[in-house]
DNA sequence: GTGCAACTTGAAGCTGGCTTGAGGTCAAGG
DNA sequence: CCTTGACCTCAAGCCAGCTTCAAGTTGCAC
């Protein structure tokens, strides 16, 4: 049994966020030590399988439909496959504009807006977000 | 001369963006007629660039700055490069992410958690977690 | 038994990029 | 001349995922 000191000492999570995810069903405590509250070693798991899910682009409330009744994880091989293709879509548009991004970088015309390619890049972008309503990618 | 209503119509951006947008600076209306605002036809250009950043992931600050006084793009090549490598950056994460979700999702272990590339998986994703500040990747 | 650091709670605040709402103004059509 | 309705402004709200704050408890060391 660990307290939650243990558990954000050997997570790394913040105690504010552990409070968070349990208020949001993430995670659960197993009692009190007075206040404080007391998780299982399982909880460690718990919390690699979120930040796993979260690395992968999926909501707290997704992976909190992730865990059954006792806390164990029970995926949805469908949702992983789902995710997987997702993931690959949004891959396939960030390399798109990596290599418009390189070539814009590269490229000899006086201004960018002279050139093809980039030109080709920005109306792609522009024609995306007019069809889409919502997607989102940050890179800090 | 374009007014607001055209320049909705052919950028397919919302009026209330294009008022947020003018408010922070990135792009500018040359009058009014009447109260409602006059863009030069340049502005669609700078709406397929702003577009183009906020898909490789740049702030709205960092498009603003792309711009020089006059309006006309003038983007450092550095930061075009930087821009690509940390797409680069993203593009390998999510690749090895699809991958362990792909093989999750075929993986006969009763569990995920009883599978050791899962875990692999898992524990990168929570080193990860330990280690950054903030990324963070949306999908839909 | 007393001090105090570390925990607790609930509510509010933050970031970014917008959207929404209330209330006001104006040009054009009838 | 008057109505209409598309625009205007400014402020507030929304989303997710937390963090921060003030005020209240507590276990443990002394």
């Amino acid at each position: 049994m660990l307290d939650i000191t243990e558990v954000v000492r050997r997570s790394g999570v913040p105690a504010s966020t552990l409070r968070y995810y349990e208020e949001k069903g993430l995670i659960l405590s197993t009692g009190r030590r007075g206040l404080k509250r007391i998780f299982a070693p399982r909880v460690l798991d718990q919390l690699a399988l979120i930040a796993l899910g979260r690395a992968a682009g999926f909501t707290l409330d997704e992976i909190g439909e992730m865990f059954d009744d006792g806390g164990e994880p029970s995926i949805d091989r469908h949702a992983l496959s789902a995710k997987a293709d997702a993931l690959d879509d949004t891959i396939r548009k960030l390399s798109a504009m990596r290599d418009g991004l390189r070539h814009a970088a590269k490229c000899p015309a006086p201004s960018h807006l002279e050139c093809g390619q980039f030109r080709r890049l920005m109306n792609i972008a522009s024609a995306r977000m007019k069809v889409e309503k919502k997607r989102g990618v940050q890179e800090k």
